[in-house]
DNA sequence: CATGAATGAGGTTTCATTCAT
DNA sequence: GATGAATGAAACCTCATTCAT
């Protein structure tokens, strides 16, 4: 069965040669000093073909970064599977992104470091609708069975993980990542428990 | 009596004139989306006058920036005076930076959205010495006085402080800034004492 | 059958676009006058383009000084062919080149009057070994043959044919241009063949 | 008695301080890669001043040139005191012409070499009024006693003179000035007045 | 009067992006 | 469809020249 292509849509060939040079390139240097003289050159794809699909710097790279996210969000939701305790869920869900980003440091440098927020958030893919939800579901469970605190939009408890897996990530690479970042995670989650849960 | 100026360092009549545009041009676009050379022209400042002092387009956005922060973090040591409370301090310091950045949202943009972490990483001026040590010594204070959780290390606090201070401006500007982003402090801040208080 | 081009060398539908836009500006102009990126407008040539083939702003008119300095050796070597007279050689190939630089004034201006010596001598295109080698062929073939004084050494003779046609060039302009510059080949000439036949 | 200057003019003590300066750094480089603040700085003037005398960096070398060549042309009315022949005296002149250089080479490289004809043409120095008018004289007494062709226009008697200098001292210099240049002076002079002498 | 900081034009270089093949 | 030569905007850098002190 031939893979179904939608129009204007990169071949799976030209993804997978793109990819890797697209986050070695993104991860090392800032968005700016990223050439796509070298990635095109390095991806062994011309100008004209990378341009014809993806249009622009910023779209190549947010492109990737969707899908990587993507991946991510899947991985937290296969994890949950199983889990009843809402705490649990939290806890390995963020869990599983320190781990994720730990094992991943390229993709982590891309997209919590080196895409300005600004052009990002302009951005369609930004929003992350799949990690969104599945976080704001599990939230909203827990105020609906009294484990966490009514009074706190769901929302803002989003915006504390998140952020502070930002931070933890962040500051991991700049202090020289010398231990492990999942090592952090329950040091970390027990904080945002005790500030989230009732 | 005239101003001392080191040498190689600009006039206060150059930086008086290049702060207005410096900030506007930065905060409403893309880092590499602002031109030198519009720049210079709105400031009235000569192109080569620029690089004679600031050396580059990165250079030049630091060297404000950094005088932002520094100001930011003289104004956090103006409110503590005479609190005498931990959580008073911390809970004013939280709202000091709100409250700073819902007034100069166009410094929030720049510091906090447009320069990639990664870039700013690399700079000196990153450390902010002046607003880290100010944190680390009320913290400490508060594990010393039994007030906060001796186990989580100060470093972490002051983490969890400053990512929440991002994300919560991050995401004001992005859902539109309808209410104001200091009416947050309190919320915010109740959480954040919720997680570091023993 | 498509041209064969050496890597780094500009297609031939650059270099015709550029040719009459480099000799009207830099005939016209001193050479600190004329300003690359006008040039490259008026020629409808992206700016990038010539940097890459050209190098400087020195190297894009010396290149072209060469071409047309080989097109007036190549005229020279045609104007010579079926004479036998040593005289009527050289008396040719004098009026060969004032014949040409008053029909190309612009060519001579720039090659006579705007070109400092200086740079130029430092250029490998100065030697223009075609035409030298020309000229040192029929003085010593005059030399030969009786006909030219072989006491002089034909280096000198060719310094006086050379010195003579840029002095007469100069002093045209300088005049006004008023007469035809052709037209004082044979007067010029009777003087120099005096002065080196024997 | 204190000398005389007319209103904006140069001290004796800045124009000593300036002609060093200028001799060496016009007669080493380029003319447009001389840069202003070298010569300023060397010759301990400031660049308010050096403007306000000469106007501009053209003007400045003129200014000097005009001087040099007042000199040497001086130097040919003293040489010529006391010679009767026509033959002798133009002998002279063009001997103290490449002695003159020869011992004062970087004269030479400015005034023959560096100096873009089509700027100096245009600038009222370039006549040599003094210079010219002495050989003139000279021609035409020639041609009145019957030594000096009287169908060659005296003008293009001293543009041959004048182009030989020119072109004997700039081969020199391309050929290393390995001899003397006032060594030639009899071999090319001979050469000249064999062309121009009855 | 003299000075040098400031100005701004333009050379050079590096790309993101376009377009003819 | 794919390619890379060509384009042009803008960073960076170096002056000649001006002007406030």
């Amino acid at each position: 069965m031939p893979t179904i292509r939608l129009p204007n849509t990169p071949s799976q060939s030209i993804k997978k040669r793109l990819e890797p040079v697209v986050k070695a390139a993104f991860s090392r240097q800032e968005f700016h000093q990223c050439n796509m003289r070298d990635i095109a050159k390095k991806a062994g794809v011309g100008y004209g073909t990378i341009y014809k699909y993806y249009g622009s710097k910023e779209k190549i790279l947010f492109t990737f970064v969707d899908e990587w996210l993507g991946e991510l969000a899947g991985r937290i939701i296969d994890h949950l599977q199983g889990l009843e305790e809402i705490k649990e869920k939290l806890r390995k869900a963020f869990w599983v992104q320190l781990d994720y980003y730990e094992r991943n440091p390229d993709l982590g440098r891309i997209i919590l470091m080196t895409i300005p927020l600004t052009t990002w958030m302009a951005d369609q893919t930004f929003v992350q609708k799949k990690m969104t939800d599945t976080f704001l579901e599990v939230f909203r469970e827990g105020q609906g069975n009294d484990s966490l605190n009514p009074n706190v939009p769901a929302s803002i408890m989003l915006d504390m993980m998140l952020a502070m897996v930002g931070r933890a990530f962040t500051m991991w690479i700049y202090r020289g990542q010398k231990q492990r970042l999942s090592g952090q995670a329950n040091l970390l989650f027990n904080l945002i428990w005790k500030a989230i849960s009732t």
